[in-house]
Formats: structure tokens, C-alpha cells, sequence
DNA sequence: AAGTATACCTAATATTTTTATGTATACGAT
DNA sequence: ATCGTATACATAAAAATATTAGGTATACTT
């Protein structure tokens, strides 16, 4: 059961702004290709995690959606709104918070964080 | 309801097994002041996830316990078994990967990774 | 006497993910 | 022609994990 391809838990739905941040819209089936280019393939999204994940972020109305047929297939186009803009920004900011605290507690050698007074 | 605080879901068990690498034995209480300290309050471990999960990695053989009385104070000391030091060992280097896998995702400007043919 | 810090714990609920399906089209190989 | 693979969407049951909100108790300071 050693399964060492996911996503970080709850991580999932800023990825997904990230990319929208970096391509204006992107299709489910296209990011889940993506998160495995970004890694080799080391780590995978599965659909039945991506889905409900893009319908939520969908619902709080951080993203609107346009589907198009191409080359004879449906394809979902997400893309950002403002709402989902600046919540990226912020998103993204406090997951790279979060790695940086998850890495200073797995590499001894660096200081604690002085705390601000 | 911005809980910036928050550990990454998933990574509970991996702190722990960390924390216990580099310190002999330690108690519930010790290792939420640890991580608070090692964050500089940035991060905190709520007890009702830090219980369950040390309860769970003493299930699994993982951790081994001893009660000890302590300025009047019942304490429950947890210390690694040696499936737990080798578990965390495996974890420790899975948790890290994945860190830097999702770094890969939020900080653009890295190439992706090459994948091993 | 009251409040804070220390120290353990659990139960109900919420969130998120995994696992397992289901549908459907396009295309290359047998 | 049919089979497998890739593309493309989706949901539902179950598992895993965390949050919230309690509960008990001792020690120390105000």
C-alpha cells in the first residue's frame, strides 16, 4: 500500500488555482497530465478526487466553466474569476507557507522560526 | 475561517515519527509545544488529532508507550519501536519528496522534473 | 477563588481522498 | 470488425484524517 503518488491531503484545490493562475483555462483531463509532467510521474490526481474538487472550487465561484467540442469530445474549460484570483493569491501563498514549516520540521539543521514579537 | 495553522492533512503521523527520530522519547503535550516552538506559533497540533494518531501509530507497533508520574502529572511517554524507526525512516523520505514535488508545482521556473527512462 | 498552564482523553461532525464504477468518443493494432 | 488504449467527463460508497467541542484532573500564580 505504499503509495507515495498523492497529492499532499488538501492540497489539491490550490494546485489547481496555481495552474489557472499560469494558463488561463485548462480542461480536468489536461491537468491531471500536467501534475504528472510537473513530476515525472510521481505523483498522479485521481479523478475521483479532481472532479468534485473543480465542481467545489466551481461552486464557491472561484472558477467559471465553458465546454466546447474538440475533436469530437466534450472538454470542460475551466478558468479563474476575480473572486478566484485573488483567492489563489492568498492560497498559494499560505500553502508556501506551509511547506516551508512542513520542511523546517523534517530538516533538522535549520533554526526555528523566530517568533515575532 | 483563514486556519493557516493548520498542518498539512496527511502529514500528522510523519511529524510525529520525525520528532521521535531526534528525541528519544517524548510526550502528547511535548510535541504540540515542539511543533508550536519550531514554527514559531505559525503551526499548531490540535489533541484531537494528535491523540488519535499516536494511539493509531502505537497500534500499528509503530510506538511504544510508558506512564510516568511527573511533578504530580501522569505523563505518557511514546518512543519508537524498530518497525517504528525503520516506518519512519520511509515516510520521512516519501513526506520529503513530496515536498519538493509540490514546490516543483508552485514555484514555476523550475523545469519539470526529467523523467527516469 | 479564579485563571492559566500542564496533561490526558473521546465523540460528533466535517472534509477530503481512495476505490470502484459508469458513460462515451477516437484511434491504432490484430 | 473488435480490442485495447487514450481521451474526457462523472458519481457514489467507503476510508482516512482533522476540526470542533467537549470532559477530567493537577500545579501554580494572582
Amino acid at each position: 500500500m505504499s503509495n507515495n503518488q498523492q497529492l499532499l491531503k488538501g492540497s489539491l484545490s490550490v494546485i489547481i488555482l496555481k495552474l489557472l493562475e499560469e494558463q488561463e483555462r485548462m480542461y480536468g483531463y489536461e491537468i491531471t497530465q500536467k501534475v504528472k509532467a510537473l513530476t515525472a510521474g510521481e505523483m498522479s490526481i485521481t479523478e475521483g478526487a479532481l472532479y468534485p474538487a473543480l465542481h467545489k472550487l466551481e461552486a464557491e465561484g472561484l472558477l467559471t466553466t465553458e465546454t466546447q467540442v474538440v475533436e469530437g469530445r466534450a472538454r470542460k474549460y475551466y478558468s479563474l474569476t476575480k473572486d478566484g484570483h485573488t483567492e489563489a493569491v492568498s492560497r498559494i501563498s499560505e500553502l508556501g507557507a506551509m511547506l516551508e514549516n512542513l520542511q523546517r520540521l523534517l530538516n533538522r539543521g535549520l533554526d526555528p522560526l523566530k517568533p515575532a514579537i
